[in-house]
DNA sequence: ATGACTGCAAACCATTTGCATTGAT
DNA sequence: ATCAATGCAAATGGTTTGCAGTCAT
């Protein structure tokens, strides 16, 4: 339970940017929240990630993660999933054009996660074969890892 | 609003078969809510079910709504759908091993199905690569229809 | 008759929000 | 000082469930 990393500079920067140009305040919450976020595997639930920042600091809200992640969303450094078990889960945004998907074992929980290329091109190709121009996308494989194949 | 058409031979048996071995009945509700999922196109929240139900008969509840469709889901008849709106949708099972994917116009909320055994296989490749058995996938591609491009 | 089904309202659960108080600038 | 952020508890919204009465077999 030690102190959380600081921030790498490049997240840094960027939340700091988008508070001050929305007139928004940096606090104490707000940047335990954040640490510990990204010093996560990422794919936490709010759930989870509170009982994590309460290591650090017992008395913060849930609330207050709530308020935190959707400020996080917002500014493009965290995305949010929906896994079928009905809680949101979040993960750092990927950088630049690098987009993933995931592969998601229904034994174990354990979740992967994968990039193909030739996969997105083809979803691109399909899209536009009915006309559509595609600005986001999800693709989830559900299945056994190798471990609970066993 | 006429009486709903009634329901496929193939359904109608499979449906039968399950109630039957799992000693449940057959009731006029749900008998209607059936008749009514089937003949619709498909992708319904109860929501829109509820009302298209009660147009029949404005006695039917909300909760039998829901029950019926867990029912629909349990004998794999219909499959449950999370589109990210919040609530689920339902549309009829495929049939054999014909899966399908959908495009979500983010415009005006179209939704269109389409098949590709590229990206299936690719999915498997990909799944393998990872030490993965895949039992089941979702793929949403999001974006602009045509129409709503202008 | 028996036991499943229905309608209703209450309960659930993840998430959001109103409000009085605290805190960052 | 000013105005955003927090914690708490209450509210929300989709979905589920307990229960007493109803219906299919």
């Amino acid at each position: 339970m030690k102190t959380p990393a600081a921030l790498p500079t490049a997240i840094e920067s960027r939340l700091r940017d988008y508070l001050v140009t929305h007139g928004l305040k940096s606090t104490r919450q707000r940047d335990l929240i954040t640490q510990v976020f990204f010093e996560a595997s990422g794919h936490l639930s709010v759930e989870q990630l509170l009982e994590r920042v309460r290591a650090h600091d017992g008395r913060v809200s849930q609330a207050t993660v709530y308020r935190t992640m959707r400020l996080l969303k917002d500014s493009g450094l965290a995305e949010e999933r929906h896994f079928g078990d009905g809680q949101a889960r979040y993960e750092p945004a990927d950088s630049g054009d690098e987009h993933h998907d995931h592969l998601i074992c229904t034994g174990c929980g354990r979740i992967v996660e994968f990039v193909n290329d030739q996969i997105e091109s083809l979803q691109e190709r399909v899209a536009a074969a009915h006309g559509f121009v595609v600005t986001d996308h999800r693709m989830e494989l559900y299945g056994l890892c190798g471990g609970c194949q066993a």
